[in-house]
DNA sequence: AGCACGCCGACT
DNA sequence: GTCGGCGTGCTC
């Protein structure tokens, strides 16, 4: 059994009372009793001997049927074994809490309706005098067995279905569930593809597994690709899954893949969703009911019995990567998904990921390319701002002020992109040079003005603003540097006469939100967009015509290897948001340093050629894609216990494989945020020319650090890390 | 991880 | 005398 508990093995059971080895399947949840609980474990083999010797009995079998199909399961194991990670809990993250907490399945299992033998037998005329009886008779004979949610959806009332069902023409019997219906809009049909998105369409098969990377600017129909792309597969009574990243699931994106798709039953996997209703979704999913599955980063977990292809929207989006407990990448294990079902992967991205890219390039994926953009809309021009020697008002140079006054006189918007949330990223004193630092982590506190706070973006921690020093008593206060709150102010005092609408996670709690900030934009009035990433992606603004960047250099001087590569995404990303309609678009990147090859690169060349040089700077460096990468990771309030258990891990894997070229270690070292929640944090850096070489080092690690004796110690193994912090 | 067991300090 | 702190051992 795969029980939830951080412990790399499997647990063996007796059966259940009154139930013996023939009643079980694998894949079926049971609860069983653990070190005095009771978890929900999941039956991953029946094994007719057992090496231990008195084996408890499992309490109860909570599935008929099993939810884990074959494929599904060895998949988890396989994401198991290759991230190192616990298979119980594997299996929990796959499954949706209501599940994972023993919830019964058929509780959401959905009544079917189906004609009888006599039902069968009418033509489709009959029952003239009843028309809505009618209209149900021809809707059974024509399309066979359907759910009630869905008769329901369409119109039919429970008073006709009973009606039918009273003159034995129809019955009812408990079948799969069906996903919760999303509202949509009345159903649109597909626009012509342009020659380009043809060719690409045709490139990629649906009969077996191949990995395809769609590189397509902004604008420039990659949506309608996978549309039809899911098209195909439907018609071939296949089931498509699509990726999306955490904040791409808008009710926006699902509505318009609902009315292209009317007649399909859609599940949608996200985090908005009540308990039940996810609940719901992954069952018809898991069940093979729905046909299309979209979903966020463990969607990738569900079984899927049909898949035909698998999607990843934005595959370059960091929040493919689960950053704590078992650490996967879901984009990764969609290739893997797809090899296993011998279906088709379709990775997409403007600004693909170097990993992605270079899979591209030395001919492991299929790439795929899109140049134009879509209808009339013109690539935008880019500008670099010089600000060193500027009299910058609150980060602003005169010159893109005057811009952003000229762009909303002329009655278009305006969006200024500022990576930082709060008023000022830290508050120092004048006279002694105290500056408001957390006391959990090694960082500053920012300072949040409109609701008098100094917070920490890196844990909970939040105080109240003081106006003196708490170290000399001095009033003279400076909130140093400049955030979205702060720009707020400015912008709306300076441009009194049209609306600032400022977008962060501050402004912006849920996803309708963000639709309901967004809506006057989407009128076309004048007005300024001012916010962080989150105004990045997706959002079709097409009355925007000017992008300020106000700092462009954030990304550049970071200790993070990949920090270029993320800041070239993001500039991308947002510059993309210029001139989306039939006005021309321009973009304006303030920076210290215009001079700087890599951003030269990025606004002469574009992401492409900037890309391609980041990819050989890694060769240069040894670094990922170029080399496989894991970390472990170790962090402790003691700094020096975690030291010292990273020196043993690393002496743990040196005996098993001393240092090589092939193979390297660095560390401990610091993370790049040393301490977090009072913890100090540190890692081991192990890279290898391939993938293979890391994984028995990684296990025996594992192996190491379970019976390792300290407590207070947290670590982890962080197999194809992303982040250094 | 979570939960019991066990051994030492300040309290009704 | 006990209530409760958290070190450590184990989980089929």
């Amino acid at each position: 059994m795969a029980v939830p508990v951080p412990l790399r093995r499997l647990f063996d059971y007796l059966p259940p009372e009154g139930l013996a080895p023939s009643d079980l399947i694998p894949g079926q949840r049971l609860w069983v009793p653990f070190a005095n609980r009771k978890l929900v474990a999941v039956l991953v083999d029946i094994v007719s001997d057992s090496p231990l010797e008195q084996l408890k009995p499992a309490v109860e079998l909570i599935d008929r049927q099993p939810l884990f199909d074959g494929p599904s399961r060895d998949f988890l194991h396989w994401a198991a074994d290759y991230y190192q990670a616990p298979v119980g809990e594997i299996y929990a993250a796959a499954l949706p809490v209501a599940l994972r907490k023993g919830k019964p399945a058929d509780h959401w299992a959905e009544q079917w309706l189906q004609l009888t033998v006599e039902g069968k037998g009418l033509p489709e005329s009959a029952l003239a005098r009843a028309p809505r009886q009618q209209a149900l008779l021809q809707l059974l004979l024509r399309r066979g067995a359907q759910s009630r949610t869905q008769l329901k959806a369409q119109g039919h009332t429970t008073a006709t279905i009973r009606a039918l069902e009273e003159r034995g023409l129809a019955e009812c019997s408990i079948g799969p569930t069906v996903p919760p219906p999303i509202p949509s809009a009345e159903s649109s049909p597909a626009p012509e593809l342009n020659p380009e998105q043809q060719q690409v369409l045709e490139a990629i098969p649906t009969d077996r597994f191949t990995v395809s990377l769609l590189e397509g600017t902004t604008g420039s129909g990659k949506t309608e690709v996978y549309l039809r792309l899911m098209e195909r597969v439907l018609a071939e009574g296949r089931q498509a899954l699509l990726l999306v990243p955490e904040i791409g699931l808008t009710p926006q994106t699902l509505r318009r893949i609902a009315a292209r798709f009317p007649d399909r039953s859609i599940a949608a996997l996200h985090s908005g969703l009540a308990e039940g209703e996810r609940a719901q979704a992954w069952l018809s999913a898991a069940a093979g009911q729905a046909d299309i599955v979209i979903g966020t980063r463990s969607a990738v977990l569900t079984p899927l019995p049909r898949l035909g292809a698998v999607i990843v929207d934005e595959e370059h989006d960091g929040s493919f990567k689960q950053q704590d407990g078992v650490r996967y990448s879901a984009r990764d294990l969609a290739v893997v998904l797809g090899r296993n079902a011998g279906a088709p992967v379709l990775l997409g991205s403007a600004t693909p990921s170097l990993e992605s890219l270079h899979n591209a390039l030395t001919g492991r994926y299929q790439h795929l390319r899109l140049r134009n953009r879509a209808g009339n809309a013109r690539p935008p021009q880019i500008h670099i701002v010089p600000t060193l020697g500027q009299p910058l008002e609150e980060g602003f140079t005169p010159q893109v002020l005057r811009h952003i006054g000229d762009t909303l006189s002329r009655g278009e918007q305006v969006l200024v992109f500022i990576n930082r949330r709060g008023f000022a990223p830290a508050l120092a004193c004048d006279d002694c040079g105290w500056l408001a630092d957390c006391p959990h982590c090694s960082s500053k506190l920012t300072m949040h003005r409109r609701i008098r706070q100094l917070r920490c973006h890196h844990c909970d921690y939040r105080r109240a603003l003081v106006d003196s020093c708490p170290q000399c008593h001095s009033r003279s206060l400076s909130a140093l540097g400049g955030g979205t709150e702060r720009s707020e102010e400015l912008l709306g005092q300076r441009f009194a006469d049209y609306p600032v609408i400022r977008v962060d996670r501050d402004t912006t709690a849920s996803k309708q939100a963000l639709d309901r900030l967004l809506a006057p934009a989407r009128e076309g009035e004048p007005c300024l967009l001012l916010g962080t990433q989150m105004l990045a992606k997706g959002h079709h603004l097409p009355r925007v015509t000017l992008v300020v960047i106000q700092d462009a250099d954030g990304g550049l001087f970071s200790a993070d290897f990949r920090a270029p590569e993320r800041t070239g995404q993001l500039l991308e990303q947002v510059a993309g948001r210029a001139g989306r309609g039939d006005l021309p678009g321009r973009v304006l990147v303030q920076s210290r340093y215009p001079q700087h090859p890599l951003l030269q690169l990025l606004l002469e060349k574009g992401y492409g050629a900037f890309a391609r040089q980041l990819l050989r700077d890694r060769a240069v460096a040894q670094l990922p894609p170029h080399r496989a990468m894991a970390l472990v990771r170790a962090e402790c309030e003691e700094p020096r216990w975690a030291e010292e258990f990273l020196e043993a891990a690393r002496a743990q894997m040196q005996a098993l494989a001393p240092p090589s070229p092939q193979l390297s270690y660095l560390g401990p070292v610091p993370a790049l945020l040393e301490r977090k929640s009072g913890r100090f944090r540190f890692y081991v850096q192990v890279t290898a020319e391939r993938r293979g070489q890391l994984q028995p080092l990684l296990a025996r690690l594992c192996q190491w650090a379970e019976g390792y004796k300290n407590r207070r110690l947290r670590w982890a193994v962080d197999m194809d890390a992303q982040e250094l912090s």
